[in-house]
DNA sequence: CCCTGATTCGC
DNA sequence: GCGAATCAGG
């Protein structure tokens, strides 16, 4: 496997949208194996694994089961999500060393999202329409008589009103486009930065990209 | 059995 | 560095 810098660039993308490293191995055409391994070797973030090998070491054949419970036990590691949760945390503490790689990457999109307004939009609003007449033909099974139907998706929400507002600014508020550009820990890194499709993480170009192998395999 | 992700280790 | 083989939980 040759691994472009193309390639990489989408796979960490697909890391970073949620796939099953399977499913980003059907898109980039390789195994699982070579995804996993992969990302492995770049550092992406651990998914929330249904196994923990508390013990890096070789396990004989399974022979040790009982000693490894054990070890398990005695220890309490922390899972990768509390891990994550701790690096953000830290990330988000002003007092801490400020470096602009280990930051969340929400962060990051808010800092596009000013950098966006204050450059300007360069893209037409009608293309967001076009962008929301596309998202609808992906989901034709759910006519506007059942969207206005459907009490149980209001999450129960402590402050609801603005809980509510929230939503309907996140709704309204165009997302930006996550298409890494360039190499994350260089200088030049970026994100695409565009208005990302309704319920995507990007933008029409970059979605047409990343998704382009998934539309193949469906259809 | 199917799915999943992580690790190991020969290449 | 790569990834098949393997392990292991759901």
């Amino acid at each position: 496997m040759e691994w472009t810098e193309e390639t990489i660039a989408r796979l960490r993308a697909l890391w970073d949208e949620g796939l099953s490293t399977a499913e980003i191995g059907r898109q980039l055409s390789i195994t699982k194996n070579a995804v996993v391994g992969k990302a492995h070797r770049l550092g992406l973030p651990s998914r929330p694994s249904p196994i923990r090998r508390s013990s890096t070491k070789t396990v004989e054949k399974g022979v040790e089961k009982e000693k490894k419970e054990q070890l398990i036990e005695g220890k309490g590691e922390a899972s990768p999500i509390q891990v994550k949760e701790e690096l953000s945390h830290q990330a988000s503490q002003p007092e801490k060393k400020q470096v602009p790689e280990p930051k969340p990457l929400d962060a990051r999109k808010e800092e596009l999202v000013m950098a966006e307004a204050s450059v300007g939009l360069k893209e037409k609003p009608s293309k967001i329409s076009d962008a929301v007449a596309v998202e609808e033909e992906k989901k034709p099974t759910r006519t506007s008589v059942e969207a206005k139907a459907e009490p149980k998706k209001s999450p129960p929400a402590p402050r609801q009103k603005k809980q509510k507002d929230d939503v309907i600014n996140l709704t309204k508020r165009a997302a930006t486009c996550c298409w890494p550009i360039g190499d994350p820990g260089t200088k030049g890194f970026r994100f695409c930065g565009k208005e990302a499709l309704p319920g995507k993480p990007y933008c029409f170009e970059h979605a047409q990209i990343a998704y382009v192998k998934l539309r193949e395999r469906s259809s």
